[in-house]
DNA sequence: GCATCCACTGGGCAATCTGTCCGGTGAGAC
DNA sequence: GTCTCACCGGACAGATTGCCCAGTGGATGC
């Protein structure tokens, strides 16, 4: 099994109040301190839990605008192609794919015009036949996981 | 400005070691708690640091399959179909944007097999004209911001 | 039936960190 | 020259952490 029902409950009370403390979490979840904290371990060393980085939002960094990338590889590039786009800071995550395109990269950029420059220099080598850019207007639904978390906990 | 450098080390030293604690960082940083801690407030208030949130890998829970899906959506029917996607545990991020598609998210499955089911419940509206997906298979690059936030703190 | 293992409880301990003050200093703005 | 602001270095009580312990209850294996 992936998670059970108090594993569940901890991740979420973590996700919604990160600064919390194993203290509190164990008077929230009505259950001993070490046993909070045991889990919180068997957690972080199966690896649901990777860690607690800082969230960092690339608007207030100055980068207000996201886009996604589709990229079309030239064949047996692949590996040149990731150890450049993972050398551009302007590349936030990058995976490669099944369908049209090869690769799919996250973007982000000071503002359209420099959306350009960025993508001028992801495509700036010879791997990369094609690429396709959409621009992000707006993010409904920001990254998560909690409702998902919720769903695996419940079994 | 949006950043300066002693803000970039603090989020980069955060990013590498989470549970380090503000005396900590201080003693690293060669600065006085205070400062750190004046610092760390600030970046918060500004929104430069959403928050601390637990990173949790959907594959230790049980969704080892992501995929990225194209949506085209029906005019006038974005709310509709924002709602309906919002409701689905397995959609963990969705953006709308420019170009060929209108929407695009990023969905978690349990297996290809399962994958299957989740785009008929994403699918299960009248407002998505078509859907495309494409199915990740390597993640080069996992969301990231450290290079980001050192290019930021350069200037 | 009985022993064993495991997770959880509830408690205690010292060490550490946090939140929050303070006065003093230096740099830049007015 | 004066003011404001960020930073320093130090202090304090209060809270939390990491760690240990013995006891309990359920599940498993013999």
């Amino acid at each position: 099994m992936a998670i059970d029902h108090l594993d569940g409950r901890i991740i979420v009370l973590l996700a919604r109040e990160p600064r919390i403390g194993v203290l509190e979490m164990s008077r929230r979840l009505g259950v001993a301190r070490g046993t909070v904290q045991a889990r919180l371990d068997r957690l972080l060393a199966r690896g649901v839990i990777r860690g607690f980085g800082p969230e960092v939002d690339p608007a207030a960094l100055g980068y207000p605008v996201t886009a996604f990338a589709t990229l079309q590889i030239r064949q047996g590039q692949g590996a040149e192609v990731r150890a450049h786009l993972a050398g551009v800071p302007e590349v936030l995550e990058l995976h490669t794919t099944t369908g049209t395109g090869d690769m799919l990269c996250r973007l982000v950029a000071r503002s359209n015009a420099d959306l350009q420059r960025v993508i001028d220099r992801v495509v700036a080598i010879d791997g990369i036949v094609r690429a396709s850019t959409a621009i992000v207007m707006e993010n409904p639904v920001p990254l998560r996981v909690i409702p998902l978390v919720e769903q695996a906990a419940q079994e």
